[in-house]
DNA sequence: GCCAACGTTGGC
DNA sequence: GCCAACGTTGGC
């Protein structure tokens, strides 16, 4: 099992919002970025956990636990010209943009962004290397280990 | 709103 | 294949 953290902007879609949709789950649309992408098409499985965290907003940080929940499949989106993520190039045939389904599981405490550059343990944390912008990145299972005790 | 850092595009 | 220009991300 293999775990991941994956942004969400909580004004598109916060944890609550995901905890209040139909079986706690959503689909992960909108990424558009290929190296996230092969992360969900070719990395991810059901059932790997998932860091739920809050970016571009007043405190950002981790805001929930969440869990893998279907393999990647086609984003509609990207076939939709009235979608801020269509994209021109993908066909159905050739789709170019794959998502997950995402459930989330339960709501923690914000563990604050500035909170997780302090843990020396968390140094090496993709999402904490400078110019990192990616939106889902992996995390090692000694780094899930050590945010479920901070969580505590 | 600023800006550093990164990814993508497209001309050559 | 190079690389300049541009667009985006996302913390502050």
């Amino acid at each position: 099992m293999a775990y991941w953290l994956m942004k969400s902007e909580p004004d598109e879609m916060s944890i609550d919002d995901a905890l209040a949709a139909p079986k706690h789950t959503v689909p992960w649309f909108g990424v558009r970025n290929y190296q996230a992408r092969n992360f969900m098409r070719d990395g991810m499985r059901v059932g790997d956990g998932v860091l739920f965290y809050h970016s571009s907003c007043p405190q950002p940080g981790i805001a929930g636990i969440a869990e893998v929940a279907s393999a990647a499949y086609p984003d509609d989106t990207q076939f939709d010209p009235a979608s801020h993520y269509y994209d021109a190039k993908a066909t159905r045939e050739q789709p170019r943009w794959m998502m997950v389904d995402v459930k989330a599981l339960r709501k923690t405490r914000l563990l604050p962004l500035a909170e997780l550059r302090a843990v020396p343990e968390l140094e090496d944390m993709a999402l904490l290397q400078k110019g990192s912008r990616l939106s889902i990145t992996p995390v090692t299972p000694a780094q899930w280990k050590k945010i479920q005790a901070l969580l505590q």
